[in-house]
DNA sequence: TAATTTTTGCAATATTGTTGCAAATAATAA
DNA sequence: TTATTATTTGCAACAATATTGCAAAAATTA
């Protein structure tokens, strides 16, 4: 299995305490995180300078990728297939839950293709689904 | 055809000179605005905490609509078709041109549904597009 | 036109994001 | 292991963005 090192010098970064607590956010976690989450869980350790630059180094390195809002936030998820050096195949749809407000990385869900009109070309696709998830669904009944 | 007071009206606002300014911004605007965008139009005639509030407002009306963007920011872009108050029914692709950089409704192009596992529950879908638009491959050429 | 309701601008404040630079830490070489 | 080099971090200052209360101004209603 691979540990937080491992990842980290995969996509050569330095191993310092910061990125290896970092990355144990995500991986400890089963959804997206905004950057305010990760803040939360680490002002008593890192300053919050860190943070930015740590969560923009792992975008940069593949390490994890940007879920588009409307919130005016930002969220992080980790990549869970192959991306690398700033090639993310992050073709998979996200689902916010309205009730837990989580964001689920929905990996086996891919986004499908639309026809774009004349002369426009697709670069990248991005979809975002909100509604309730299937554990707050299971809770409601 | 429907001056800006027509809709300020229909979405039972009172008609001041910061909305119809605003408003003209989207109606003369073919693509989608940023917070920024519109606050540099504006900030001879109105504060920006203005500008601030009738965005709000005008999302609550169901006048425009957010579109998701993955760098901080929020899009903002008329409802083009019935939109009512609360009920937004803005199941359109958006485009961003990473050429000329703006964001296009693709209002023909409908987000297509996807099949979501088990127990969840679709709410609303997004789905943003980037690429090159059709002005700017032309231009291109 | 007067009364009432709504909106605006200002001021203060909070939140969020960025930059330069010296100190601390990690990686590399000896 | 230690010395050297490269990278990362924290601090401080700053910039940009967003929010709130309240009095003045403007719009709506009567």
């Amino acid at each position: 299995m691979q540990t937080q090192p491992d990842i980290l010098r995969q996509s050569g970064l330095s191993v310092t305490d910061s990125r290896k607590k970092i990355l144990d956010l995500f991986l400890a976690s089963d959804g997206a995180l905004a950057h305010a989450d990760i803040e939360k869980n680490t002002a008593n350790s890192f300053d919050r300078v860190t943070v930015y630059r740590t969560l923009q180094t792992f975008v940069e390195k593949g390490i994890i990728h940007q879920i588009p809002t409307t919130d005016n936030s930002i969220l992080y998820a980790l990549c869970k297939h192959n991306c690398e050096q700033g090639h993310h195949h992050d073709d998979h749809v996200h689902f916010i839950c309205s009730s837990c407000d989580k964001t689920i990385c929905l990996d086996d869900v891919t986004v499908p293709s639309v026809k774009l009109p004349k002369n426009f070309t697709k670069q990248q696709a991005a979809m975002v689904v909100t509604g309730v998830c299937g554990e707050c669904d299971s809770v409601l009944m």
